[in-house]
This record gives structure tokens, sequence and C-alpha cells, in this order.
DNA sequence: ACTACGGATGCAAAAGCTTCTCATTATTAT
DNA sequence: ATAATAATGAGAAGCTTTTGCATCCGTAGT
């Protein structure tokens, strides 16, 4: 029994070949952060013939299962990511797309603070930071 | 002269009908907050007859003068918002949609300084928090 | 006030991303 | 192995947003 066979049992779903790549695919993807496109196109390329509708299909599914989480950046399209468990947000290049991680414990104590002065009961929050990364600073 | 077309003429734009309307729908409305559909159906109903392309073009053309600000909440659509020169993040209730607004100093300082230490040249940032609101709490 | 020009508008078509439909196929429990 | 049930693939459809193009309007100059 694979690792991820267990992950996909534990998470309710059956342990279907479409699956079990899109997982592989996001563990071992070089960038941490893909678009339903980019799993899609991934795959074709090693071969796997899996629908585009599949690929949204089982990624939405393992966000409900919190598998992996969904990001919204900026263009309007979903980024996912898989959940390692710890809550981080984002820092991206509005010029290359680098999107580096961080997490201050600062900023998420504000947050909860802001909520219940606002009397709301927080669920979840997003925070980016749009610049330009120290790559992109040097070049014209 | 009125206050909407100097603020029309200074951002460089024809002052036209359909610009004008659209800038008082967004002085005017009882929500801040609102897509592009929302500023389209609020003037069919008042008996102006703007197209949606035009909305979306003013919308866009606004937002680059920097006269409206526009947010991508969840869900993907945009939403705009008048432009007061004041920054400021936003809490929303995902019951019910009700958006309020804050801005956190602190918070601030710790983006900057985060954006500075990755070595990112900060050009913006966005800061969503989720909840639910007090009047969504109580029913059950 | 009249003209001429360039920009603005409206409509319909198209784009881009995502979801849905449905016939077919694969997985799981027995 | 079989039956029941869920998953898949292909394409159609859905939504928000953008674009092409003919027509219209605001503006500057007369
Ligand atoms: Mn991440
Ligand atoms: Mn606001
Ligand atoms: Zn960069
Ligand atoms: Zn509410």
């Amino acid at each position: 029994m694979s690792t991820e066979s267990n992950h996909l049992r534990k998470a309710g779903l059956k342990v279907t070949l479409p699956r079990m790549k899109i997982l592989e695919m996001l563990e071992n993807s070089e960038t941490r952060h893909l678009s339903a496109e980019d799993v899609y196109k991934s795959l074709l390329e090693s071969g796997e013939e899996i629908g585009l509708a599949t690929v949204y299909r089982v990624l939405t599914q393992f966000e409900t299962a919190g598998l992996v989480a969904r990001h919204h950046f900026e263009g309007g399209h979903s980024m996912f990511e898989l959940n390692e468990g710890d809550h981080h947000d984002h820092i991206l290049c509005v010029k290359c797309g680098r999107v580096d991680e961080f997490m201050d414990e600062t900023i998420e104590k504000r947050q909860r603070q802001i909520a219940q002065d606002a009397g709301y009961e927080i669920t979840d929050h997003s925070l980016y930071i749009y610049g330009i990364c120290p790559d992109c600073r040097g070049k014209a």
C-alpha cells in the first residue's frame, strides 16, 4: 500500500489512477503552486491521458478532503498546492510569477483580534503581498 | 461644473453620460462594494440604458485613473469601490456577503518588513478575512 | 453655433476558466 | 467473478470579462 493510496483512502476517496497521478504530480512538482491547466499539461507530457474535467473534479475533491489548498492569486484562475498542514501566506512577483511563502504570527494574531473586535467568528483569511522579486529587481 | 465632471476631467477622461452615471452610482450606492453586474443592473433599474461592456470598460478606466479600487473577493468576480484615498482591507461574511473594512498599522508594517526580508520591492497587497458576521452568528 | 476629429458606446461575438451532462469504464464489497 | 456504485472522458454549457466593429458623441477650433 503506497502512501498515496492511504491518503486517498483516509480521505474517503476511491483509489483510481487519475487521483494517484494527480497526487504524485503535486508531490513531485518543482513549483509547489500549480493551476489545473498546469497539472493537466504536465500529466499529458508524462504520457497520462487524463481529462481536464477530471483534473478539476479531483482537485476540488482534494480541496474538500483537505489534501490540497486552493488559492486565488491575481489573474483569476485557481492555484493549488499540497496541504502539508502548515498554514502560510504568499508573496508573489508581478514580473515573473515567482511565489514565496511566509508565516507571521504577529499578523495572524492581529487578524484574530480584528475579527473579534468586529464581532466576526473567523473562518479563514487570505493575504497576498505583490512585488518585484530579487531576481527581477536587477533587470531593467 | 459638477464635482463628477471635474473628477473625470482630472483623470483625463471625456465627460460622457455613461461615465457620469457610473460614477454617481458608485458614490450613492448603499453598499460601497459593487460588481460590474451590480452597477449594470442598478443603472437599468434607474432607467439608464448603458451596455454591460461599457460598464466593464469604464470601471477599468476608473481603476487605471485611480478613481476606484478593484477587489477580488472569494467567488472570482471583481468588486469595485470608490477610492476615497484611504487604504483599507476587508472582512467579509461568508453567510450573507456583508463586507466590513479595517486598517491595521501593525499588519501594514509587518507586511513591509516581510517584503523587505524576502528581497521584494512591494507594489501592493490584499488581505481578506472571512468569517460569520454578528448578525449571522445568532441565526441557526 | 457649426464642423471635424478622435475617442466612446452598444451590440454581438469570442475568449478564458470552470462546471456539468451523460454514456462508458473502473473500483469495491460480496 | 458479479453486482452495485462511483469515477472518468469528451464535449457542451455556464459565467464573467474582453474584443471587434459600425455608429455615435464630446471637444477643440472656427
Ligand atoms: Mn503556498
Ligand atoms: Mn472597501
Ligand atoms: Zn520576479
Ligand atoms: Zn452575515
